[in-house]
DNA sequence: TGGCGGTTTTGATCCATATCAAAGCTGCGT
DNA sequence: ACGCAGCTTTGATATGGATCAAAACCGCCA
């Protein structure tokens, strides 16, 4: 049960047969109570708006299940996706008391909530959470900034593939089968929320997965359900070079 | 002297009359003496490449003087920057050893480095430093973020004057002088390197320039010296609802 | 079983930006 | 003062993706 709010703390242990950032029951220390004493779970439907951009945010949390979005908006409506929240992601700012992004739950979502206060008063006596904090933003710097290559410089197709391979990569990964076999996985994301990704329109994304499909890069049952054959030719086709996004 | 490599671990303290992350007399304590202890400093030229991406990264820094970029390279030499580094700005991932973008310097620069091995030691000690780094790291994040929304939706004329605005503020704040009139810099980049920052090419780049000046937005003496007659209607060519880039 | 809203595909056309090419400018070393 | 290299501008043309429009699909509720 208590599963994926401990991860916030996990400390990777050398022999520890279990995934980095997921939990180790081996871990458990005193901080660990600490942060069950503050933590609350809330729930969310798909479609529901969790936090508007410039609402006083008065939590830090990480997802449990399901999946959540950051994005940004322009006045006259343009939307750029920023963050893509998958379970055992974080989110939230300590030293921030305002919502930089709307958080958009886009499917049914549980997160693990911390009161920011006493969250970040354990912070300043725990070396290992800042610590623990400061590595997840990193990594999530170093994503964004592949991401802004991806934004930047790839072509429609290449967003695509890349976006896939992500998606791919990540639910491989949280399922723990490392089998070399075929990938198989439901899109958790419609065609405008991967264009609001992509930084294209939805127009352009439907004609570059049915090209994808065409080419054989990818197979589709129905409009979500996604094979990957050969996930080697579809980071190829994504130009990466990068390991690539281990991490959202 | 000893300047901005202090300001890594700069607390904010209420009454001191000296800006956020600049040197801070009164603050000076333990942590800033064992700091003092493993830095150095180094020098680079103009246009030199001070790490290649993969590259090992045996220290962390701060910049001192000049400006310094990021950037990432697909292996068909599509280029996009992903960070511009300005005075005081930090550099380097406590937690990994290899580097993941090419660092270099753009213009002469000073960096002041610290050995990373010594550096993660402080950190684990000092809870300051982890929090500090934390915080600009989450800043950074910001700014990462507000830079995808750029590349993804902003048009070119929006791009170049998000730069412009960007760096103004930047400068303006770097000078101290918080004065409304006319605001005055030297662009430090050429047109290819804000092409690379903006996800353009460099003729679409000096176009959009022109077409700024034409418009009366901004002014140029020479290629480089620019000025910012009108800081607010910048900011609405720039389409931007964000107070923006108080950090790059 | 049928209709209805939301999603997705497909088609036709347009346009912003890339691409290719050449000429102008600027500063620096001799 | 001259010439050269690296920037920058300007022009002509091509094109990838956007935009506008309509049809197809899909699940869901009455």
């Amino acid at each position: 049960m208590a599963q994926h709010d401990l991860n916030i703390v996990h400390q990777q242990c050398g022999d520890c047969p279990i995934r980095h950032r997921a939990v180790c029951a081996r871990c458990e220390t005193d901080e660990l109570q600490q942060l069950e004493e503050i933590k609350y779970y809330r729930s969310y439907q798909a479609g529901q708006t969790i936090i508007w951009s410039g609402d006083r945010m008065d939590f830090v949390a990480s997802v449990v299940t399901g999946i959540a979005t950051l994005t940004q908006t322009m006045e006259d409506g343009r939307r750029q996706m920023v963050g893509l929240l998958l379970p055992s992601d974080f989110v939230g700012r300590p030293g921030r008391d305002k919502a930089a992004y709307d958080v958009t739950a886009t499917t049914d979502l549980v997160m693990c909530c911390f009161r920011k206060k006493p969250f970040e008063e354990m912070m300043g006596k725990t070396p290992h959470i800042a610590q623990r904090l400061l590595e997840m933003t990193l990594d999530e710097l170093d994503a964004a900034r592949e991401w802004m290559l991806l934004l930047g410089r790839k072509t429609a197709r290449e967003k695509i593939a890349s976006l896939l391979a992500i998606i791919a990569r990540r639910d491989a990964s949280l399922k723990l089968k490392t089998q070399k076999g075929a990938l198989v996985f439901d899109l958790p994301l419609t065609r405008e929320e991967m264009a609001d990704y992509l930084g294209l329109t939805l127009e352009t994304v439907s004609r570059q997965v049915s090209a994808l499909k065409r080419d054989g890069v990818i197979e589709l049952q129905g409009k979500r359900h996604v094979i990957i054959p050969n996930l080697d030719r579809l980071i190829e086709e994504a130009g990466d070079d990068s390991d690539g996004g281990f991490l959202i």
